[in-house]
DNA sequence: CTGTTAGCGCATTCAT
DNA sequence: ATGAATGCGCTAACAG
């Protein structure tokens, strides 16, 4: 920058004023014009950690998500970088490949980056001394002038965008009752995510006001992933040969239990069992059959997100309140 | 870091020593455990950008993808994120959503923040003016001391990890070919991509050395997402009802096509026309019927990518070369 | 092995 | 409206 302002023969600070000056342009038209033009000869381009650190402040938002590959997430991703694209916002993504301890990694080197904000994107953990350890970093980051919001429940007092587990989770239920199914089963995830204990007990509850309370054998648990989707399914229907539904608490998981059910059980859906899944991630639609499912709106989340994050501080924690929708296709049938 | 330093009653000097000394220890053993405990105490968090000022690098590294949502970018970043982590690099994601420009306003956004990296995991583009100034842009990045790499061909010089994209193409043909298929139609992605174009020399040249060089009208054009497929490949059956197999250049787009086939045309696959992807995308298998397609080591790209950009600049640019794979499942019958 | 010192590139007072 | 000066937090010689 010095070159470009002695270059155009001002001092540091018009140079300075006219390159990155935040809004009040208090600069003489004459001056600002050879300034840009020599920005423009000299190919200058601005030093990011340099003005971070004057400021005090980046424009880098930090997102860290369990698993980048993970429809779910990329979905979510995708309205995030949307949102901050509009704001000139750099996004930094962290990826834990659902390591609980690397949350809390990523959490630090974000803050180390001076980052302005950071969107937790993946779900909570019952587990209480990593909740606690999360919420001293948080704490930290917010005293240093950083925002932090969450998608999903992390606690009450943190910005939120808040996701109809619970409500998701009941309409799975309700639908599936509609078209006659009374004995059903759920494909769930790792118990310690707070949005698996959401879902599952927004469709217990959903069960128990319909008369018929979820038996603890008709619930089995698998990893969150495609395989852990399957594994469970089939022992599910093993186990519990006369389910005739089942709510597979996410799609991910669903692909799997969808080829579990006709690869290695040879069970019709949706003629034998009916699958309802959890997302609405795009390729829902072309699974075999077409995945009924409830639907989250993803990528508003992340951009709901984004918009939390740029409002001031504010007194008391602000929440988005996103709903579900219950999407019925070809995986479930009326008996 | 002062007071730190003070704390535990040494020198700045010696406190960032043992905070962030790279490698060479150089520093007693009681004086380490002394700034240890008290950085511990004072809660330090050491600030990146004030560390990338002072050493005119950073250990950031950015990724450049089309579309985060994308299973296939997805993929590649998950790759690149896992390889990245166990160097302690941190990652920033930009998506240019498929907008030309923003590749160049991304990569400069980069450059701004002395990202130590970029890697362009898009496909280039057949535009000449565009890929000019985005040589001058890299050209300039690497003036900085910045690296970059690209996945898929960008140019003879450059550092890049090499999909087999004619490769692939060209087993995807014979693969139908053997499987008794003789007219054979292409819906294909953007022409501009380099990727898509390389991926339909392929199979033209495959074609053409089975003796059966591929019509004009047999190949039709669509954009590169879901919907692109299913409205090129209905478009391409009803042109040319005769054709008895489909190579579509993605699996997104052949998820697309499928449902074309099935729902809006009602022809079967396998049975009435073969179809066979390109990709191998997580949901491929999960597809109705399952996607026959083209594998690529997609998440190995992504970590051959970082690891190509860890090694000293070199004299000459690096390639490192990745096979494509025919797998075979259940959207291709014989005839 | 440890301390002193001089910048890194920029934003901001404070003068003018 | 513009310029001069100071410091952001840290690293890297350099000197002991």
């Amino acid at each position: 920058m010095q070159q470009v302002a002695h270059h155009a023969g001002v001092s540091l600070a018009t140079a300075s004023r006219v390159l990155h000056g935040s809004g009040s342009r208090t600069v003489g038209e004459e001056l600002r014009r050879r300034v840009e033009a020599a920005a423009q000869e000299l190919r200058y381009v601005s030093n990011a950690p340099a003005q971070a650190l004057a400021r005090a402040t980046s424009s880098v938002v930090g997102l860290i998500v369990h698993d980048v590959a993970d429809p779910y997430f990329g979905a979510i991703a995708a309205g995030a970088m949307r949102a901050a694209r509009e704001q000139r916002l750099m996004v930094m993504i962290a990826a834990t490949f659902r390591e609980p301890g690397l949350e809390l990694e990523y959490l630090r080197g974000l803050r180390a980056q001076r980052a302005r904000a950071v969107i937790l994107a993946g779900s909570g953990t019952a587990d209480a001394a990593a909740t606690a350890e999360l919420a001293e970093e948080i704490a930290g980051f917010e005293a240093d002038g950083g925002r932090v919001v969450c998608i999903g429940e992390r606690g009450p007092d943190l910005d939120t965008v808040a996701m109809a587990n619970r409500a998701g989770g009941g309409l799975a239920v309700r639908g599936l009752w509609e078209l006659g199914h009374r004995r059903i089963g759920v494909v769930s995830g790792p118990s310690e995510l707070l949005t698996v204990r959401h879902r599952l007990d927004g469709a217990r509850r959903a069960l128990r006001a319909l008369g018929a309370p979820l038996p603890l054998r008709a619930v089995v648990e698998g990893d969150f992933t495609r395989a852990g989707g399957r594994a469970a399914a089939v022992r599910l229907m093993t186990e519990q040969p006369d389910l005739g539904a089942l709510l597979v608490l996410n799609d991910v998981m669903a692909a799997g239990a969808l080829a579990g059910l006709r690869d290695d059980l040879g069970l019709a859906v949706p003629t034998r069992v009916s699958v309802v899944g959890f997302d609405d991630v795009p390729f829902a639609a072309d699974l075999s059959p077409a995945l009924s499912t409830v639907r989250l709106p993803l990528e508003q989340a992340g951009e709901a997100a984004v918009g939390l994050l740029l409002e001031p501080p504010g007194d008391a924690p602000r929440r988005v309140e996103l709903a579900a929708e219950l999407v019925l296709r070809d995986s479930t049938a009326a008996v």
